[in-house]
DNA sequence: ATTTGGGGTAGGT
DNA sequence: ACCTACCCCAAAT
């Protein structure tokens, strides 16, 4: 058996560990027992983040963790990895005993922790800062050395669970949004819709592998997809007559296509004050002929597709369909600076302010993965039905965005 | 403050 | 239509 290489366990990692449903334990495990990659892929430092952001959601680390989240996320609007940032500051320095120096540090122009990230999330821009942010930051920074204020700010900001909450609102949305692993992208490309494509240019040898990844009964498919006109002797013949026949039948059969431009021309010099350039209006059929040819190659591949067993590894497709949709969006240089403020599903409003309007807000529901399920029955087991906070807190990597009446509302659904 | 049970809604199949 | 996850509420603990 040959050893592992550091790329096979690179593409381990990014695909487990990042996997909202294998607990963190596990995902510990791995990373001790397998080379750390020499270079991680995004997906795996930011899963990693998000499991220790887990563990311990608000404290000092969770902001370094924080701010490592969003410098990873460049590319999109960090708001509400800021939010959470904001919140859990703002009770870092809430239930700090020396609320002044606390508050300077998370809060002080320019330096403060909490205060740059506002910044940063604007992208140096006080404009485009969220309101909401920027409010707590000035709030507390005006409290410093104002007892009147700071107690105001205490009974505000300087509940734990309150901020904890909102740590995993944001946690709930980067899991959801974190897209597919490597190792899902590649099955994708030789199982998935870019099968055909993958098989027709790889060699036997080459095939001879995929053949294995994907089963006999997979590959016959899509290699039943593949035609590969251009090596057959026979079809190029076939193509050959086609053609020759095509033009015969152009040498007997009148053109109509003239005369009906012709009168065309006629018709629309009589109507028309400005002129129409009858060339354009040709190539644009043919165009649009061509596109009708391709968008049915297209529907039959999409019904093949449908038809397909839905292959490997789909894990919460729903979430990911989504919100992977608008990774690729940023990821992409469609230049932001058109329209900066696209309203985006990874938009969600975490920020302590807009408590009011978040209620109105429903989680996307997720399906319970059998971890949980476990951990659930494993739970009540330990601490008794009806513990759900306990529950809850003993497996907090397990129960990703979940709440104790979300695991009270389960176990009524499992009991029934 | 947390738990509980009831009942309702949204969204997926 | 049905199921599941989520939401909301009032009452109990």
């Amino acid at each position: 058996m040959p050893r592992l290489t550091p790329a096979d366990a690179s593409l381990i990692l990014d695909h487990v560990v990042g996997d909202a449903c294998i607990p963190t334990a596990t995902a510990s495990a791995l990373l001790g027992g397998l080379p750390f990659p020499a270079h991680p892929t995004p997906r795996l430092l930011r899963s990693l983040l998000l499991r220790r952001l887990a563990a311990d959601p608000v404290s000092a680390a969770a902001l370094d963790s924080l701010e490592l989240l969003s410098s990873l996320l460049d590319s999109d609007p960090a708001t509400p990895v800021s939010a959470a940032h904001i919140a859990v500051a703002a009770f870092l320095a809430a239930s700090a005993p020396d609320f002044d120096a606390a508050a300077r540090a998370l809060f002080a122009r320019p330096d403060g922790r909490a205060r740059r990230a506002v910044d940063e999330e604007a992208g140096g821009d006080p404009a485009l800062a969220s309101s909401e942010a920027l409010a707590v930051a000035d709030q507390f920074e005006a409290a410093v050395g104002n007892a009147f204020s700071q107690e105001a700010l205490k009974g505000l900001f300087g509940d734990r669970a309150k901020a904890e909450r909102r740590v995993r609102d944001l946690l709930a949305a980067e899991w959801a949004a974190i897209g597919p692993s490597r190792l899902e992208l590649a099955a994708e490309q030789i199982a998935g819709d870019g099968a055909v494509e993958t098989w027709r240019a790889a060699d036997e040898t080459v095939r001879a592998k995929y053949r294995i990844l994907v089963g006999e009964e997979k590959a016959r498919e899509i290699l039943s997809r593949i035609e590969d006109p251009i090596s057959s002797p026979q079809v190029h013949k076939v193509i050959h007559d086609l053609k020759s026949s095509c033009a015969d039948l152009h040498n007997v059969v009148d053109d109509p296509l003239p005369a009906a431009k012709a009168a065309a021309d006629k018709v629309l010099a009589a109507r028309m004050d400005n002129a129409v350039d009858i060339n354009a209006e040709v190539n644009n059929q043919a165009a649009n002929c061509s596109i009708a040819g391709s968008s049915a190659v297209n529907d039959q591949g999409e019904t093949l597709r449908k038809g397909m067993p839905s292959s490997l590894m789909d894990w919460n497709p729903t979430a990911q369909s989504l919100l992977w949709e608008d990774s690729i969006d940023s990821d992409g240089s469609r230049s932001q600076l058109h329209r900066p403020h696209l309203p985006s599903p990874r938009r969600i409003p975490v920020s302590p302010l807009q408590v009011a309007e978040n209620k109105s807000m429903r989680r996307r529901a997720r399906r319970w993965s059998s971890v949980e399920e476990e951990a659930l029955k494993d739970g009540v087991e330990q601490f008794g039905s009806g513990n759900w906070k306990d529950i809850l807190s003993h497996n907090a990597d397990v129960f990703i965005g979940r709440t104790p009446v979300d695991l009270k509302d389960k176990w009524r659904n499992m009991m029934r």
